[in-house]
DNA sequence: CATTACCTGCAA
DNA sequence: TTGCAGGTAATG
């Protein structure tokens, strides 16, 4: 479910509720797989007791950083959800993990299709998911230049090149087909072929579409919800994702959904020409 | 490169 | 019943 966007708003929502506050118990962990490392009853023992000092994001892991150096780092994965609930809030079926503050508040991470995952990082951790990710695409950092670079050579199709988080963190199957009309680029177009022109809009197109959803604090198709149990609003702002048949809002063309990469891909087939 | 797996729920 | 869903890793 979630991309950039969706993590964005999330860590932005939690932090005001839990940044300061303690963890003092992991009340439910019924789902073993979720937790990759450390093992269950490590886990518990080294989050217990630490205060949370930040909440923040990168690519699309949600990072919420406790005290003596350990990051607890959050995958929503397809259908994650982390909300903060009063005390007496049930924990439905789909919580398959809840962590209690000691202001007696409860995160819940709820997971309806079981895919999210859970780390407990170190320092050095931390910098091997970090160096696993490409740039941030909001960053000043990421230039069209960068971009350029990052496609140079590669004859592959640009469409699945940009859900590879190596090459841009946190793009997803939504945005990639957003960021593409918008820079009138065909999802097939191999990534070698396009020229400066069209490099330039597509970094300007990723920045605007991905900027855009955060304000609407991201799309809400099925189950993504904010810190605060809310739905985005992005999903009204579709410019093709989801819109197949629908006119374009260029020119009025249907748009197709074609299949690219075992992913359902939209587009206009008349503003954006194979060539890019 | 494509396919399959991981899971559950919903709509056609 | 089948296909599909915002993601990623592990296979041919």
């Amino acid at each position: 479910m979630p991309e950039l966007p969706e993590v964005e708003t999330a860590a932005r929502s939690l932090a005001p509720q839990v940044v300061g506050r303690t963890i003092v118990g992991v009340e439910r962990l019924d789902w073993e797989r979720m937790v990759e490392t450390p093992p269950a009853p490590l886990f518990r023992e080294l989050i217990v007791g630490r205060r949370i000092l930040a909440v923040r994001r990168r690519s699309k892991w949600l990072l919420i950083e406790l005290e003596g150096g350990w990051t607890l780092a959050i995958h929503l994965r397809m259908s994650g959800r982390l909300t903060v609930h009063d005390a007496a809030e049930p924990a439905r079926h789909h919580v398959h993990l809840v962590l209690r503050l000691d202001d007696g508040r409860r995160i819940f991470f709820d997971d309806e299709r079981k895919f999210g995952r859970v780390r407990l990082l170190d320092a050095a951790g931390l910098a091997a998911l970090d160096a696993a990710h490409g740039p941030e695409p909001l960053d000043e950092r990421f230039t069209a230049e960068a971009l350029a670079r990052a496609l140079a050579g590669r004859r592959t199709r640009i469409k699945p090149l940009l859900l590879d988080q190596r090459t841009i963190a946190g793009m997803g199957n939504i945005y990639a087909s957003e960021a593409l009309w918008l820079a009138r680029i065909h999802p097939l177009t191999p990534a070698a072929s396009l020229n400066t022109g069209a490099i330039v809009a597509l970094h300007g197109a990723i920045r605007q579409v991905l900027a855009t959803a955060i304000a609407h604090e991201g799309s809400s198709l099925r189950n993504y919800r904010n810190g605060y149990g809310r739905q985005g609003q992005n999903q009204e702002h579709f410019l093709v994702y989801d819109r197949a048949g629908m006119p374009c809002q260029r020119c009025g063309t249907p748009i197709e959904r074609i299949i690219v990469g075992q992913r359902s891909t939209f587009l206009c087939p008349v503003c954006q020409p194979i060539t890019g």
